[in-house]
DNA sequence: ACCATATACATTTTT
DNA sequence: TGTATATGGT
């Protein structure tokens, strides 16, 4: 390759951006904090890999989602064109099955969770709470989270059995098996580990001990490894992802460089300088401090209001001043859109995140009488559900019917690995409602947190198991969803499973300096009281 | 087998 | 407050 096919890979990306690029010997920490260019910069990688002469299936690419796996796919197919195919780049599910298959050479089903209830629920006749925290059990033993009881132990068995005679495996074990078979067979760890000469990991805070101990057997003693990630997006604690494999990760692979990547290209400066003052009180972080490359921004706007009703009728109010041609807003505020130069929203720009499913419902009854187009994204049981299954009714009923290729086969049964919220359409033009769990990895221009109140952020409805840290990191994560404008509402009193609770707002509010927020206020209805004592008079 | 009533319970969920 | 499961009566 020539060197301005060199140039061409390292153009417009910044110093550390390069360096993480360029640093393709021995392990690399790559500290990527939000809006900082982290997929520009794995992809831009990979190509710098290719360039230096690196064959592309040497190259392992591995993420936890599937959204973040196609952007990772389609952005080196579009940098590599049609030898990118050649490398893995693919969640680490896929990359289990890709493994089984390989080893086994034979076909198989993947049980869904509802597949694996259903199994279980034959097995155990429980109920289907009981069966849920069955399968949630034998989730938490395959991924080494903790030991099986002599309790578990049988109906883990039998389980197993009905599983293998169905010539089946549930989504653990597309992780649980290859660790078995490489962990025994020290000529196929080799072969692996010959194969994958350059390891990339995406949000690695987020690794459970599975996911790490399959990397660790693929990456062998002299790996090289990037791992990619931000300590403060760790929002998965609770599933098993532990975030002492990414603080650890330089004693963990000896020689590690550390790069970190710093200018963010998303937020503005107050919105990151907030973000900042929240998170900063984490002690479970690498310290690191995120630079504004655009510009202050305007404060964010603390809107207080008396329920959860008043909570979307506020969030609707704003969308609608800055939707429809030139509005009072744009005059007031000038040309402060998308892009910065011409003005227009679009309601795929606005976002509502919640910590809750069920704050979904209340925010929804406003939106549906708004007109306001908007979608639910990540909820079970929903349309969406709905449509994985038709799809996958869809895509099954082509490889019986008609004849595709083996590749397409094979994404097919892979698309068994989808979920709802690949659904998630950016291109529909709605406004996105979520939790904050599932806006993870994306930006909107105008960002809506709602219910900051204590109890919900941080949510203490089960006392016992509140991780603040956590909970800081998601609010972190929401905050720094913000391109441009970020609201957070808080009610002054709730209805929690049917009690109304009188609510303070979060300590996280407290902890954001008053220079960087202005507040809203929206008053207690009064209006009906005083009708009704106007109509008494008569 | 069935319906009615009582009771327990409630976060987040990459595949 | 709503939902899902458990219980109880016919």
């Amino acid at each position: 390759m020539t060197a301005s096919s060199a140039d061409k890979i390292l153009d417009g990306l910044n110093e550390c951006q390069k360096h993480a690029v360029t640093t393709i010997n021995g392990s690399l920490l790559v500290v990527a904090g939000p809006g900082t260019g982290k997929t520009l910069t794995i992809v831009r990688r990979i190509a710098y890999l290719v360039q230096q002469g690196v064959s592309p299936e040497h190259i392992l690419a591995v993420t936890f989602t599937n959204r973040a796996a196609r952007e990772m796919k389609e952005r080196a197919e579009a940098l590599l064109g049609g030898i990118a195919s050649m490398l893995f780049a693919g969640t680490f599910h896929l990359l289990g099955l890709r493994i089984i298959k390989d080893i086994y050479g034979k076909e198989f089903s993947i049980f869904s969770r509802d597949e694996q209830a259903v199994l279980l629920k034959s097995l155990t006749q429980a109920s289907a709470r009981k069966v849920q925290q069955v399968a949630e059990k034998i989730s938490r033993i395959k991924n080494f989270l903790e030991d099986s009881n002599k309790e578990t132990q049988a109906i883990y068995k039998a389980y197993q059995a009905a599983l293998s005679q169905r010539n089946a495996y549930d989504f653990d074990d597309l992780i649980r098996i290859p660790i078995e078979i490489l962990e025994k067979n020290e000529e196929l760890r080799k072969k692996y580990q010959d194969k994958f000469k350059h390891i990339i990991v995406d949000e690695y805070q987020d690794i459970n001990p599975a996911q790490y101990r399959l990397l660790k057997l693929l990456a062998g003693n002299t790996p090289n490894i990037c791992a990619v990630g931000d300590a403060d997006q760790a929002i998965y604690a609770f599933r098993g992802a532990d975030l002492r494999n990414f603080l650890n990760f330089e004693q963990d692979f000896p020689g590690t460089a550390m790069i970190t990547l710093s200018e963010n290209y998303r937020s503005t400066g107050i919105i990151l300088d907030a973000a900042e003052s929240v998170i900063k009180n984490n002690r479970s972080r690498i310290d690191k401090k995120l630079i504004p490359t655009r510009g202050k921004g305007a404060r964010i706007t603390v809107i207080s209001v008396p329920d959860e009703r008043a909570e979307g009728s506020a969030i609707i109010r704003e969308i609608e001043l800055r939707i429809g041609g030139t509005s009072r807003y744009q005059m007031e505020h000038g040309n402060v859109g998308r892009g910065g130069s011409e003005w227009s929203f679009r309601f795929s720009d606005f976002a509502v995140i919640f910590r809750t499913n069920a704050q979904a419902t209340a925010l929804e009854e406003g939106f549906s009488a708004s007109g306001i187009p908007y979608q639910v994204i990540g909820r079970k049981n929903s349309a969406q559900a709905r449509e994985i299954e038709e799809t996958l009714a869809y895509l099954r009923s082509l490889v019986h019917d008609v004849g595709i290729s083996e590749q397409e086969s094979v994404e097919t049964q892979d698309s068994k690995l989808l979920d709802p919220a690949d659904l998630f359409n950016p291109g529909a033009d709605a406004v996105t409602l979520m939790t904050l769990h599932m806006a993870k990895g994306l930006e909107f221009p105008v960002v809506f947190i709602t219910g900051c109140e204590e109890g919900l952020i941080p949510c203490t409805l089960m006392k016992d198991r509140t991780d603040i840290e956590e909970e800081r990191r998601l609010y972190y994560v929401g905050m720094t969803r913000t391109k441009n404008e970020l609201f957070v509402l808080y009610s002054r009193r709730r209805s929690l499973y049917g009690h109304r609770l009188p609510s303070i707002p979060s300590t996280f509010l407290s902890d954001i300096p008053e220079t960087l927020l202005q507040f809203t206020v929206v008053p207690d209805k009064v209006k009906k009281q005083k009708e009704r004592e106007q109509l008494g008079l008569f």
